[in-house]
RNA sequence: GGCGCGAUAGCAAAAUGGUUAUGCAGCGGCCUGCAAAGCCGUAGACGCCAGUUCGAUUCUGGCUCGCGCCUCCA
């Protein structure tokens, strides 16, 4: 049975499908205007773990993750880059998948557009001010009544008396109440909008996710997962129309990962202390990247350091050395196990990924006593499901880079000057290739290298 | 001001009402020409103050400190 830390309940809760065997996942996805950074891997790590943990489980998982490509921030990029709005996003959302790719993560079943779905929201909108959730202001915006939905701050732990709109930021004068929040925006000049029942506009940002989860998950379904910094006012907004609306519960679970942070403080553009998965992918290997996420467990805050990147290069070079000149043909978990029901019982507790990883570490030091043939396999395989350890150990271990020396050839020099109990000399290369990040391991078999 | 989260050894990071987390670093061995990798052993911890308890790092209350949300943010 999977337990699942419940935002709505703040307590881990027994999962159960709302449909047996089965597992219906909307996590809110990516703006696409910029590259993605550390923080938005972490998402995708995140929520990739869970769709894999759910479908080894037995799930038929149906993992929605959606792509936001039309808001306020695209509108001013484009016109700043001088790019169309369509060529901006397009181009973003090439370099969000080539980075999900290198970090391992699993195509979500669908990463629909909010374009997409322009008439899913313009309808939705409809039904709310049907039913007086919503109404249409002087300047043509529609915004969302927010007390007009008894359940307003459930997810968040808010209550409307203590919300300060306009505390930090000027309030829209076209609210009827300070709290309201837009569902759709007329057009300005030079906007790209589309047609609607209150003309020409665009929608307001957290309607596309009603919209789309419904449409493609159902009015209610089971997970709803995205970064603790969407819990307000995102998914309660979410919650808001979608249940207002459909005159149900949204979704049954709600999902909510930690920050990344530099020196103890939130990773985020506005203060500018962000690294793009692209800029630390140059430094370190993207599995080093998804292990270091792992690492952690998904609901703590992560700091984000070189130091911290180079420990988990270490420790997984670790287990990748533990599995080095072994012969893995045929993966095959027994649960049995009792490290692998360790390790079962580890992902079952809320995706404790740490504790599922410190259960490899134990495998490996097993391997490394007794270079186990079954033990190797059962490592090699639990490290797999959590999109680990799937690369051949060498590959790993030597770097794909190309070298500007032939490695082989010094060894083989250096073999010869060790015959000769000519140290100086051995020990020369050694210490030559080791200022070229190669690092030479004398063993019975012989001499083999990896990199440093 | 309101609401919430956290405080674990040098660093990172889990679990747990009484029993080794784990990785890196440290110390002592083994192995090695010396290293590296690996193995064995070892040291080191639960922010502070009360309470509950036979027993608390673990539960409860208070305090201190840090972080987050209340604006766009993964």
């Amino acid at each position: 049975m999977i337990r699942i830390y419940n935002t709505l309940s703040k307590n881990k809760e027994m999962f159960k499908p709302i449909q047996e065997g089965q597992v219906n996942i909307y996590v809110c996805g990516m703006t696409v205007y910029d590259l993605c950074h550390i923080g938005h891997a972490r998402v995708m790590v995140i929520f990739d773990m869970v769709r894999r943990w759910f479908d080894i489980s037995g799930f038929q998982v149906n993992y929605i993750r959606n792509i936001t490509d039309i808001d306020d921030k695209i509108i001013s990029r484009s016109l700043q880059n001088n790019e169309s709005i369509q060529s901006l996003t397009e181009r973003y959302i090439d370099e969000m998948n080539a980075d999900a790719k290198a970090l391992g993560v699993i195509s979500p079943s669908k990463e629909p557009k909010a374009t997409e779905h322009i008439e899913d929201m313009i309808s939705m909108i409809q039904i709310l001010i049907a039913k007086q959730h919503a109404y249409v202001a002087k300047n043509g915006d529609v915004f969302y009544a927010v007390r007009s939905f008894d359940g307003y701050g459930k997810l968040s732990g808010k209550s409307i008396e203590d919300l300060r709109a306009g505390e930090r930021v000027d309030v829209d004068q076209n609210k009827h109440d300070e709290l309201d929040f837009v569902l759709w925006k007329s057009a300005k000049p030079n906007e790209p909008s589309w047609d609607s029942p209150w003309g020409k506009g665009r929608p307001g940002w957290h309607i596309e996710c009603s919209a789309m989860s419904s449409h493609y998950l159902g009015h209610h379904f089971d997970i709803h997962g995205g970064g603790q910094d969407l819990q307000f006012p995102h998914h309660e907004n979410e919650i808001a129309q979608s249940e207002a609306a459909h005159d149900c519960k949204m979704a049954n679970y709600w999902m909510h990962n930690g920050f990344v942070r530099v020196d103890d403080e939130k990773m985020s553009k506005s203060l500018g202390n962000f690294f793009t998965i692209r800029t630390v992918l140059e430094k370190f290997d993207s599995e080093v990247v998804r292990f270091f996420i792992l690492r952690a467990h998904y609901r703590s805050p992560l700091n984000y350091s070189d130091a911290h990147l180079d420990d988990a290069k270490i420790a997984l070079q670790r287990l990748y050395v533990s599995l080095r000149g072994i012969e893995i043909n045929h993966m095959e978990v027994d649960w049995n196990h009792p490290l692998a029901a360790k390790f079962k019982e580890a992902m079952d507790d809320d995706f404790n990924s740490p504790e599922a990883i410190s259960i490899l570490f134990e495998l490996a030091n097993e391997i490394n006593k007794n270079k186990s043939l079954p033990v190797a396999s059962l490592l090699k395989g639990l490290a797999n499901m959590l999109g680990l350890l799937e690369r051949d150990p060498e590959a790993f271990l030597k770097g794909d880079a190309k070298n500007s020396f032939d490695i082989d050839e010094l060894i083989s020099k250096r073999h010869k000057a060790k015959l000769n109990k000519d140290f100086k000399e051995a020990d020369h290369i050694r210490s030559l290739l080791l200022e070229n990040g190669v690092v030479l391991e004398d063993t019975p078999q012989g001499t083999i290298w990896r990199k440093e």
